[in-house]
DNA sequence: ATCGAATCCGCGAGAATCCC
DNA sequence: GGGATTCTCGCGGATTCGAT
């Protein structure tokens, strides 16, 4: 333990962090929504200007900021990956002394919703801590044993796709050759990605003028599928956690592996010890053999939430296979773009 | 509780066919 | 001839069930 606190006490705030997402039913990875609450009372607006402010060291924005959300720093560590409260506490101080910088808040921009930046920054913290408290006390040792090579692929695979640098330039260009495709693939695309993407007027005017929905009914169905994705982006959520979860998993018990063999290296070892060990080993790779199946699902895109071909076909009165196809060349035209060819080959 | 095998079913890709 | 539509097939997710 690198400090010891005593969990949240009276005065901390009792409210849970929940930033509404309008069409997201059990929130975040689902544990983490049980320990969160709507909005604190702020709007969307109001929570970004805060966090610009918190980005800014505006010291009374950070004060603000932690009195609303201190309580759900020091909830994630017990709630989400079930570490123990010394645990917490160990990470709620050193998340306080990153976050208090300023410098974290500066990536959220908005376009996602809060949580789900808050969630990834406070995953993300996690992982580094908890490397640290591990490379203080096992990894300098475990890098010169013969394990250190899968200790270090472990290391650098822990979570490459979360928090992500800026991407703007990136998205902006895609957004260009988006808009220069025909109409009609741009919005099939559009309604394909309906969870990521959202239709401007002209889209809307396109689809109720090749549609045989009116207004109403298309605003209700697109919603549906919103909400459906929604509930799949939730699940997806939790099998990112799973990866984490899996992680820290194969930290601690490379730690008590460790822990076993300098002891055994003092004395005569106990049968029951060999035993043991062959345990921890055989978990640790059960563990990994896990997380890499995970990790290769989210490679190959599983992770991403797409509408069913069913429903753009519904919402444009065209076959499914008319769907396929234009999608198809969509992705064509994807390919051809260098810039793009080259984001998706790294 | 966990795992693996078997089975079912929905989905999407692409070939075949149709239509303008 | 080229785009639209239909059809088929394989993949993978979901579910069930038995073994451990």
């Amino acid at each position: 333990m690198l400090f010891r606190t005593s969990g949240p006490k009276a005065g901390w705030p009792g409210n849970r962090l929940t930033i509404a997402r309008p069409y997201c039913k059990e929130g975040l990875s689902g544990k983490l929504n049980h320990t969160l609450e709507k909005n604190k009372g702020l709007s969307a607006k109001e929570v970004l200007a805060l966090v610009k402010r918190c980005g800014e060291k505006d010291p009374e924005a950070l004060k603000e900021f932690f009195r609303l959300y201190s309580n759900d720093i020091y909830n994630f560590p017990l709630r989400v990956f079930h570490l123990d409260e010394d645990a917490a506490s160990d990470f709620y101080l050193y998340a306080f002394e990153r976050l208090k910088t300023g410098q974290r808040f500066r990536s959220f921009q908005g376009k996602s919703s809060f949580r789900t930046w808050f969630y990834t920054v406070l995953r993300n913290m996690l992982i580094d801590w908890m490397r640290t408290v591990h490379e203080v006390k096992t990894v300098e040792k475990q890098k010169s044993d013969d394990e250190s090579r899968n200790l270090q692929w472990i290391e650098t695979v822990a979570d490459p796709d979360t928090e992500k640098s800026d991407d703007s330039d990136f998205m902006e260009h895609f957004h260009h050759i988006l808009d220069e495709l025909p109409r009609d693939l741009s919005i099939v695309f559009k309604l394909v990605f309906i969870y990521y993407l959202d239709l401007g007027l002209a889209d809307w005017d396109y689809l109720l003028e090749n549609s045989s929905m009116d207004r109403g009914e298309m605003a209700r169905r697109i919603a549906d599928q919103k909400n459906e994705l929604a509930e799949r982006s939730t699940g997806n959520l939790s099998q990112q956690d799973k990866i984490t979860s899996l992680y820290l998993s194969v930290l601690e018990l490379k730690t008590k592996r460790s822990r076993l063999m300098a002891e055994m290296e003092t004395r005569n070892v106990d049968p029951g010890e060999e035993a043991e060990l062959e345990r921890i080993d055989h978990l640790i790779e059960k563990k990994q053999n896990q997380r890499e199946k995970l990790i290769q699902k989210r490679k190959k895109g599983h992770f991403v939430v797409r509408a069913p071909y069913r429903f753009v076909s519904e919402i444009l009165d065209i076959p499914e296979g008319s769907v396929s196809v234009m999608m198809s060349r969509i992705m064509d035209a994807f390919r051809m773009d260098s810039e793009i060819r080259k984001a998706i080959l790294d």
